[in-house]
DNA sequence: TTCCTCCATCGAAGCGCTTCGACACCCATC
DNA sequence: GATGGGTGTCGAAGCGCTTCGATGGAGGAA
C-alpha cells in the first residue's frame, strides 16, 4: 500500500504538505502542488479512509435508511437511492445502506461509531419513533417527508398541498366545473404520512377558489373498489367531468370503471393524478400527472446535509414545487 | 465520545484487555469479561469505526454495485440489495452502495482506500469490463451472474439451464408433447448476460430428453410482438399445447394474444415462465413459474465473501437450484 | 539596513484502536 | 522445592492521516 509518506518522499516535501495540497486547508504554492499531484498519480496513491476518518473525525460517508414496508412503490425508492448516491459522490461522499428493519438501533450504531457523518431517513411517519433519536444524535440528518412535529429537524418533500391544487387548477383551466378527488386508502390518512392529508387540503382549497363543485373520496386500493367508487361518484355528482386521483393502484382500474359506465377519457371525463411518471405513462390512457420528483428530492437532501456538515444553518422545511405533465387523459370540457 | 480507555478505566483493566474481551482473539477470564461488558453497557461505548479500520486493516464494510441499465427489473434489484444488507449485518458488516455508473473507478476507489473489505457486483455481462479489475484488486469479490471467462472469480447465480429444463419437465409431466420457448429479445443473447443462452440450452435438452417437438423464439419486448409470435407459433406448430416464457414484459401480452386466437390458458395451452414471483402472480392468469431466488442469492454472495475474508477458499461457481411454483397457467393436456 | 509581516512548509503530536511480546501467576511435574 | 507450561493480563508500538504551532525566507515599511 502506498501511503502519504511515500508520496511526500517522492515529491520531496513533508507529509503535512501533501495533506494540505490535497485538502487545500492551507496555501500551497502552485509549483509544489503540481509536484505533489504528479507524485500521487505516479504512485497511485489513495488516502486510507480509516486513517483519514480517525484523524479528521470525518468519514465522508452518509447513511441512507430505505423503507421496506409494503405499499411503498419500489422503483421510487430506488430512484431516490440512486439520486442520493450520485449527489453524494459529487460532494466526495459515499453512501451506506441501512434497512428500516434495523431501525433506531442501526442509526445509533452508525452514528455513535462514527461510521457515518450524517444520515438521510426516508418514509417518515407522522409520529415516527425515530424522531427523538434523530434529535438526540450529534450528527445531522435530513428526513424525506414530514412528521407531525418537525421542530429541530430538517425535512424535504414534495409540496403535496400544491400538488393537490395543481390537479384542480388544471381541470378548472380546461373548463371543468364539477370535480372529485379519489384519495388514498382511509388507513393512510389515519396511521399515515402527512402527505395524503395535504393533498386533500390543496384539492379542496383550489376547488373552492375556483368555485367548483367538489367532493373527496378516500378509497381502498383493491381494484374492485374502483367500480364502486366510480358508480358512487356519478350518482352523487351526475355533472362530474373532472377527477383527480391520488391512489396509484387504483388509477388504471378506475379508468376502466369509468369507461364501462359509458364515460370516455378524456372525451367525457378528464383525469389528473399524483403518481410516478412511469405509472402515468404505462396506463392505457396515459394520465396527466404530478410526479414525485425523486431525483431532485434526493439531491436536495444530500445538499442540505452538506451544508449542515459545513456548519451552515438550513431551513427546517424544504417543499419542492409540483410540476404537472400533460398527457392524454385531460381535455377541455365539452360544450354543455 | 466514550473510548476504549474510558471503558478500561471503569472496568479496572487495560485497554488491550477490553479489546480482547470484545474480539475474543485471546482468552479472557469469564469474570473480567463480565466486568468489561458491564462497563461497556454502562458507558454506552461503541468502538470508533475509523480507528478500528486503521488498526486492524478491516473496515467491516462491503461494497454493493447495483445496476441502473434499463431492462433490469427494479424490484429484483431491490430485493437483492435488502438481502445483502440483512445478511451482511448478521456478519457484523455494513454495506456501501455504489452505482454502476461509477463503474471501475468507483470499485478501485473504495478498494484502494480501504473503505471496503470486499465487494459484490451485480448484473455481470459475458464480457464485463470490470473482470480484469476485479481480478487485480487485492480484495475479494463475488459476482452475481456468470461472465464468459470466470477463472479466478467467484460467481453466484440461479442455475438457468436447470430452470429451462424445469419449465419443460413440468409441461412434459402434464402430458404436453409439443412445446415452444418464447425467449428474451435477440439483443440480450448477443450483448448479453449468459443466462439467456443457458435457458435455451436447458429447454432444448429437456425437450429432446422427453422426445418433445420443440422450437425456440427469441422475441422483442414490445407488447405488439406478442400477437405476432403467438400467431407464428400456432402456424408452425398447430399441435402446440405448452409454452415456456423467458421474457418478463411479454408474459401478459402473450397470454392475451393466445386467448384472442381462441386458445384458453390453461385449458388449451399451458404456460410456464421464468420471472419474478410478483409478476407471475399479478398476471390475469397467475403463471406457473420459476423465480429468481433473490434473497438466497444475496445471502449466498455475502456468505461467500465472509469465507473469503476468513481466508478460506470457496468454489468458483455457485449455482442455485431452481424451484417451480405451481399456479393457474398449467393443466394436463386435453385428451387428443 | 533593520524590523515586521506574510506566505509556504515542516515536525511532531495525536486521533482510538489492535496486536505483539512480555510477564506474573497458578498448577502440575519431577 | 525447583522447573516447566499454560492462562490471563498489561504496556507499548504503530496503523496512516490531519492539524497545530513553529520556522525560515521573501518582501515591504521604516
Amino acid at each position: 500500500m502506498v501511503k502519504i509518506t511515500d508520496v511526500a518522499r517522492h515529491a520531496g516535501v513533508s507529509p503535512s504538505t501533501v495533506s494540505y495540497a490535497l485538502s487545500g486547508k492551507r496555501p500551497i504554492s502552485e509549483e509544489t502542488r503540481q509536484r505533489v499531484e504528479a507524485s500521487i498519480r505516479k504512485l497511485g496513491y489513495r488516502p486510507h479512509a480509516g486513517a483519514r476518518a480517525l484523524a479528521s473525525s470525518r468519514s465522508n460517508v452518509l447513511a441512507l435508511v430505505i423503507p421496506l414496508r409494503t405499499g411503498i412503490h419500489v422503483p421510487v425508492v430506488m430512484q431516490f437511492a440512486v439520486s442520493v448516491v450520485t449527489t453524494a459522490r459529487r460532494h466526495d461522499h459515499d453512501v451506506l445502506l441501512l434497512t428500516q428493519e434495523e431501525g433506531e438501533e442501526g442509526l445509533r450504531r452508525v452514528a455513535d461509531s462514527a461510521l457515518v457523518d450524517a444520515m438521510i431517513v426516508m418514509d417518515v411517519q407522522l409520529d415516527d419513533p425515530r424522531l427523538p433519536l434523530l434529535r438526540s444524535l450529534d450528527r445531522p440528518s435530513v428526513m424525506i417527508g414530514f412528521p407531525a412535529e418537525a421542530d429541530g429537524l430538517t425535512c424535504v418533500d414534495l409540496d403535496f398541498r400544491a400538488a393537490g391544487e395543481l390537479c384542480v387548477e388544471r381541470l378548472a383551466g380546461l373548463g371543468h366545473r364539477v370535480v372529485a378527488l379519489v384519495g388514498s386508502p382511509p388507513e393512510v390518512y389515519v396511521r399515515g404520512t402527512a402527505f395524503a392529508q395535504r393533498v386533500v387540503q390543496g384539492f379542496t382549497a383550489a376547488a373552492d377558489r375556483n368555485k367548483l363543485a367538489s367532493s373527496v373520496h378516500p378509497c381502498g386500493a383493491a381494484p374492485a373498489a374502483a367500480a364502486a367508487v366510480a358508480e358512487q361518484l356519478l350518482r352523487e355528482q351526475p355533472a362530474l367531468t373532472g377527477v383527480a386521483v391520488h391512489n396509484e393502484p387504483l388509477l388504471e382500474p378506475l379508468i376502466d370503471a369509468f369507461e364501462q359506465l359509458g364515460l370516455r377519457v378524456p372525451g367525457d371525463l378528464s383525469i389528473t393524478a399524483i403518481c410516478p411518471d412511469e405509472l402515468a405513462e404505462s396506463v392505457r390512457v396515459p394520465v396527466t400527472s404530478v410526479a414525485l420528483p425523486t431525483a431532485e428530492l434526493g439531491a436536495r437532501a444530500v445538499e442540505l446535509l452538506m451544508k449542515k456538515l459545513g456548519g451552515k444553518t438550513v431551513p427546517d422545511a424544504t417543499l419542492l414545487s409540483p410540476r404537472l405533465t400533460e398527457r392524454a387523459s385531460t381535455a377541455p370540457r365539452n360544450a354543455p
